[in-house]
DNA sequence: GCTGCAGGTTAACCGCGGTTCACTACGGAG
DNA sequence: CTCCGTAGTGAACCGCGGTTAACCTGCAGC
């Protein structure tokens, strides 16, 4: 433990960031490009001026990679979604509209780990695989208790599908890439998100 | 050129699937289980009960079915919603609940190919890749003429972004699945996208 | 100034998986 | 009956890519 070392699991050092931080955040890059399995180690380690080999200095494999960059995306997504809504006081219409700015927020900033997020969870060990899932579904509760408050006669799978709509229309970003600057995308949205969440 | 044989590209022969019917389905199911990268020829093969080389008796190669299933889709897509938003009517409002209610119906009954369209579209050669872009690319103008006219204001990136959302929205089916059951699902579904496409 | 460790490098290893090959079985046409 | 094209099999080939090994380098601390 040097004075230098972070908690790395949750917060990134921007300033400087270290090698690990680097080769985390190229790999999410070429990962969400071409997908994790088309990436090759050479190809991440290339990415931040090494050789492929040196990345087995920062991590124990091309696996652990992946995984420590799903696990911290559910870990933000499920702290940030729940910091949000408890801010947000008791009315659920502001919890909601919490929930989604925190989620257009979140997709904007960072469209690279919206799409390997769910595109890659299937290249994930079993154990891995299934604690992203545990913490995908908990943040999915998260927004199906505030839409259970909205829609009071729906029952609990209807809100979960419903959820499940605003992700997938919110985290469509990456497919409209460059089509509006960030704050016309994130008004657009916003209001396409609370409109379809609200609804019925 | 035999007298049983039928246009493959665009109908299937459902009651007898040929073999290349049976492959390219069972291709499909699997690579959106596990992504086309992570599915061996062999295990497509062993899903029709036959061994991974007989493929190379129906393809070119594992490519080539990747190509094939992703380039029936996006013409599978475009034909639809064409023939659906003339068969609307003048009317823009009648022409967005008709491309709705196809893509929704797509969504619901092929979750399997929604998956693979848009997850391993970066696997494609770079001229098959080309090819499905420009398809999507046109069926995505569809529906951009049609938001256009239901929103004036709006310039095209605006609707084109709208759209990707829309999309979004209704494919999310694969994330929901076995939470609604069908006939609920689709009115949930067409609820929410009529009202993320028309609100503002 | 040695020592040691953190971080790299190059070369080699090796298993997996796509592809090819040589061969077989079979059903229909002449 | 023979011939031939279609569909399938098991074995072999081979290249790619993840991983490991052995060796280098520079800087921190005694």
């Amino acid at each position: 433990m040097t004075g230098t070392e972070r908690d790395t699991a949750l917060h990134a050092d921007v300033d400087r960031p270290s090698r690990r931080e680097q080769i985390l955040q190229a790999a999410a890059q070429l990962f969400a490009e071409r997908g994790s399995r088309a990436v090759g180690v050479d190809d991440v380690g290339a990415a931040v001026g090494v050789t492929g080999p040196a990345i087995y200095r920062h991590f124990a494999g091309k696996d652990a990679m992946l995984a420590e960059m799903l696990l911290r995306i559910s870990e933000r997504l499920l702290a940030g979604g729940s910091e949000r809504v408890t801010a947000a006081g008791a009315d659920p219409v502001a919890q909601l509209r919490a929930l989604i700015d925190f989620q257009v927020e979140f997709a904007l900033e960072n469209p690279a780990l919206i799409t390997v997020h769910d595109r890659d969870l299937g290249s994930l060990a079993d154990a891995d695989a299934a604690q992203v899932r545990r913490l995908q579904r908990r943040y999915v509760e998260v927004w199906v208790a505030v839409l259970a408050r909205l829609h009071p006669t729906s029952d609990p799978a209807a809100c979960r599908a419903r959820a499940h709509a605003v992700f997938g229309l919110i985290n469509s970003t990456p497919h409209s890439a460059g089509q509006l600057d960030r704050p016309a995308m994130a008004a657009l949205l916003t209001g396409m998100a609370e409109a379809a969440a609200t609804v019925c």
